[in-house]
DNA sequence: AATAAACTTAGAATAATTCTAAATAAAACT
DNA sequence: AGTTTTATTTAGAATTATTCTAAGTTTATT
């Protein structure tokens, strides 16, 4: 996979080495990794890093939109490369988180009841459960 | 607020002294309180008991259905005496949490693209906004 | 009543995350 | 270009919600 397929260019964000590598790692990982799997895949590289700059570095790609968080239960928060709307389903026998994605042209007051004027910043939606193999 | 309002009966849950306590005061308490915060609330009156039972408690009630966690973020969790299913929405100006309902008659199919054969045991929702002032 | 099982407890341990303060790197300014 | 300012990285310490441990207590069972 190249790495330039995964330059990235975000306005207010300044693409230190650094935040590029996490993103790099992150998009090669379709895995929902959490901060200290994405620390441990860096240690193997030629340019390791601290865990404090892996957190710096998520959390600077979260509040500019181009990673989700994911939360589980108590479970260390994971990390997600889609960064369109969409659900996580997290299979409680393997323990790996599936996105999931809304059914076309659904809207949140469709199935919820929301206080009218509701302003809404962010949307999780987390399902757990199991996929029976057949 | 009469005491015996809350005497919960449920087959495989004994109810001790603590538990009672516990989820009376989560009754009472309207605002998806932390354990801490049930904690504190509990030191105050003559039934002082330690943080761990609180949390075991808990763990007790939610085990058996009657209570239900609540987790925003990495925030610490909260409890939620509503055990019918329902979201949250958590104001992100006051801290609060509320319960949405879901639209009557609307199935988790009618607005997300489940893999077939998908069993639920768990539905999260989560919504974080603001309700403006008017 | 005696024994076993479940529950409570205080305090220690754990672990994810954040903080601190110093070092480095990049940007802005002259 | 060189200097000043600002942002980023870093190692390690600190924080904190939660879990664990092992002993004591209560409740159920024989």
């Amino acid at each position: 996979m190249k790495i330039h397929d995964h330059q990235l260019q975000v306005p207010g964000l300044r693409m230190t080495k650094q935040r590029t590598e996490v993103y790099r790692t992150l998009m090669e990982n379709q895995d929902h990794p959490s901060a200290s799997q994405i620390f441990e895949q860096m240690q193997d590289t030629k340019a390791p890093m601290s865990l404090a700059t892996v957190y710096n570095c998520l959390e600077a790609l979260v509040e500019h939109g181009v990673v989700k968080q994911v939360n589980v239960d108590r479970e260390p928060t994971r990390y997600c490369q889609n960064s369109s709307p969409h659900g996580h389903f997290h299979d409680q026998s393997t323990g790996t988180i599936h996105d999931i994605n809304f059914k076309q042209g659904v809207t949140l007051n469709d199935f919820l009841d929301l206080p009218p004027g509701t302003e809404v910043s962010n949307l999780e939606i987390t399902i757990k459960g199991t996929i029976p193999k057949q």
